[in-house]
DNA sequence: TTGAAACTATGACGGCCATCATGTCCTAGT
DNA sequence: ACTAGGACATGATGGCCGTCATAGTTTCAA
């Protein structure tokens, strides 16, 4: 299943000293599959009114609850939604790559942003106002059917995540985080499944459900098979079959 | 925040020798909050092309994947939306209530229905054919308006449910579906909220993520210590308070 | 280059909870 | 009324995994 070019540059590498190359505000709204609808009139509309901001690592772009005027579209990079729970633990539910628009769920009721939005690595994202959007969203057929789309199937996969994380062991849910985040942003060159986003053991943890350290186990567990193996936060899944059957 | 009106019937009460009196199919379209935006032409016409049908108790009203060439509406009665996992467990992601709109996910896009539907308790729903819904639906701003916000709020709710279910104990995601359940259909009096859904300990457990055993452990214990009683199915939430505080 | 911080790794321990087993109570249908 | 099946209840047991502790390794900025 997955599917991308492996020319597809995912995220800046080498160093931070200059900034990355940014990309430009049009290219990142024709990237976006649900913008991309739009006519060439509105999509240099907003792009004029938009700006191209860089969140580093780990940087929290918005806090969940806080009214935010803008919603985020990714252009390199990666940005994970989360919420904590009262225990303080941070639960991942969603992870956004380029070319995909986070924030506007909370946006479209009014009601502030449910979740907190947080760069998994250095990235570039553009941030466009709510207000000019909703004029070319409020009488648009085909951006609805678009939006109704989107959230439909992001709908589907979080109920696959609901049953998932709510039973089974811990390896299982971490094979099936590592399956769902290949599904969408992974590589394949023969057997072997590159995922392509810098992911540490505790975002995974995070997104399982689970401790770091549980995290840690069973990865290195895995490593020790060859089932797995990671250079640089890049994870490929060398053995996709055994991992399948864990499931 | 529980607001019905506690005068609303919500399932088929007494023996059922003699089915319960079926509401028809224009009261249940009109008590639809997503359908309701139609015209009265369009719901007239919906109505006609749609029929009721009546699931007992456990009933399964359709398996997931399969494709269904209807949507439901319940009228009287709940139904809960299952996945099953590969270890067999089932997992409940959704509890549709009077009024709800259940199925219409895959209708959308045309792959099977992702999960199973199937009778909490003796059900009245309205099948209603989406063939005929889509030539409403295609051209309708104000109807896809009201899916993407059904939608989105679903989205956010299925978000709280990862978040609760993927971290915390058995206690905690227990308590914290017992008030999410009273959220939609629950009604106060005083400081009991009494939960109006027929919901046994294993229908809990599915959706708690855990085992009978464990529920009926925990919400004994409740009972014991007078936070929660129970009467032929039905919940009461007799001290909010020292629940809420476990979460 | 170097040092600090973050990430990875591994062990020990204890509590939670899934599983199995057994039994009572309630409900429904003959 | 009687019986069968489902729901509720409770105990015993063992394994998973969260927590704490400690140490090695990588990353990155100065």
């Amino acid at each position: 299943m997955p599917h991308r070019d492996s020319s597809v540059r995912y995220w800046p590498d080498g160093g931070m000293a200059a900034y990355p190359e940014a990309p430009t505000n049009l290219q990142v709204l024709r990237a976006s599959t649900l913008l991309n609808s739009l006519t060439e009139d509105q999509i240099s509309d907003l792009g004029g009114v938009s700006h191209m901001a860089y969140a580093e690592r780990a940087e929290t772009i918005w806090i969940n609850g806080s009214d935010v005027d803008f919603f985020g579209v990714v252009g390199i990079g990666f940005v994970k939604m989360t919420r904590s729970t009262a225990a303080g633990h941070d639960v991942t539910t969603e992870l956004m790559g380029p070319g995909q628009v986070f924030g506007l769920l909370g946006a479209l009721e009014g009601s502030g942003c449910p979740q907190t939005a947080k760069a998994v690595c250095n990235t570039w994202y553009l941030k466009v106002p709510k207000r000019r959007f909703f004029d070319v969203y409020r009488e648009n057929l085909v951006l609805k059917e678009a939006l109704v789309r989107r959230t439909t199937t992001r709908l589907r996969s979080s109920y696959e995540m609901i049953a998932r994380m709510s039973t089974g062991k811990v390896d299982q849910r971490i094979a099936a985080i590592l399956f769902m985040v290949a599904e969408s942003y992974g590589t394949e060159d023969g057997k072997t499944i590159r995922i392509n986003v810098p992911l540490t053991r505790q975002d995974i943890a995070e997104m399982a459900g689970t401790t770091v350290e549980s995290t840690i186990r069973v990865m290195s567990a895995w490593q020790k098979k060859k089932w797995i193996e990671t250079e640089s936060r890049t994870i490929s899944i060398l053995n996709p079959d055994s991992l399948a059957e864990l499931i």
